[in-house]
DNA sequence: ATACTTTTTCACCTCTTGTTGAAAAAGGGG
DNA sequence: CCCCTTTTTCAACAAGAGGTGAAAAAGTAT
């Protein structure tokens, strides 16, 4: 809706178009995975014509690589994950990703688990962002050794978690309050972090 | 390839084209997903007419239906499970999915994810079938309480090493030899299963 | 043999997808 | 004011999707 045939040329200046369009690729594709994803819908959502994508970006492919630059700031998470004390440290991890989850009702993970499942590109971003930005800087400042195989240990139970709670929602933890979770989950991956493997 | 424009009707006894439809439909949602697999290349596979999922099955969503009916026995791996020491329960889950997994590559199993997060329907079967056929028949022969958290629980170990080891292929996890995940995965899978939560 | 049913292929239909090229509107420089 | 570039909408395209109905071939019953 909202496109009752406008007027044809430029529109007046001070309406960015391709941030616009970055805006609703991201929320379309985060939401629907890259096949599900039309051009269409994007455009729609950005009050925008469809062949304002190849315009912009060249085409759908090219959209989804420049959209998907991770816009979240890591260091805010890695500083308030490091904050105390490290034998606590998995469960500040859990704490932060319940709280930023539960928060949207795990549609959005929930959309970007099927997208990293559905498209290459997504799950290369994902290993990268995972691997290198978050454990690749949380893990080394409380892990003894073995960095890189505790890193991706946490990211089994952190994956696993997200698929079980918001993907295939298997009760009880689908429900679970966060407290339950923490408790019930934190030793486990505390073990990732500093215990003997 | 194969249909280089066959006879018309019926074709000779013997080749029973609605079980070539099921094993083809079987593959290509499992490695395509649900919106990815067309009617077209299960047919295709199947060397077959496209319409015959129609006169068969009344359609492709039906198709899925009758494809992921699980075809693998559960009680011959129940069993494999439950035959030793309980307090090892959780080493022979993990060396049965891994010998399983790793045995093609773990691209079905991607494959598999990729259905359960694209299709709601593929989400219902898998929270079932993990639920009540496997977690549900082995966690309340070794866990002494609270059996649906612990089922849960152990689907986000499970669900989580699929996810960073074959989707992901978050090093150094992708490559590890089954001994080293064992290794340092089982303790806590245990912990899930006859642990204090 | 003849008639009937089942199984199969084929030729289309409609819908949606991503993409393209032309034309129209706005802005900027001489 | 006129020209040129940029931005935008529009109409259409080809490719591919799932689905439909009729006709042909094989089997089956009488």
């Amino acid at each position: 809706m909202a496109d009752e045939s406008r007027p044809r040329g430029r529109r007046p200046a001070g309406e960015n178009t391709r941030a616009a369009l970055l805006d609703a690729a991201r929320v379309e594709f985060t939401e629907r995975g890259f096949d599900g994803a039309t051009v269409r819908a994007i455009a729609q959502r950005a009050e925008v014509d469809p062949a304002m994508v190849n315009h912009w970006f060249g085409g759908k492919e090219a959209l989804f690589v420049a959209a998907m630059e991770i816009p979240v700031d890591p260091e805010k998470i890695v500083h308030r994950i490091l904050d105390g004390d490290p034998a606590r440290c998995a469960e500040r991890i859990l704490r932060t990703f319940l709280s930023v989850w539960d928060a949207e009702g795990g549609g959005a993970l929930a959309a970007l688990m099927r997208s990293v499942a559905s498209h290459e590109g997504a799950a290369r971003m994902m290993r990268e962002f995972l691997g290198q930005l978050i454990f690749g800087r949380v893990v080394p400042a409380v892990a003894p050794d073995q960095h890189e195989l505790r890193a991706a240990l946490c990211g089994t139970q952190i994956a696993g978690l997200a698929m079980i709670r918001y993907v295939i929602r298997l009760e009880p933890l689908a429900s679970a309050d966060p407290d339950t979770v923490v408790t019930a989950i934190a030793p486990n991956l505390q073990r990732y972090l500093t215990g003997v493997l």
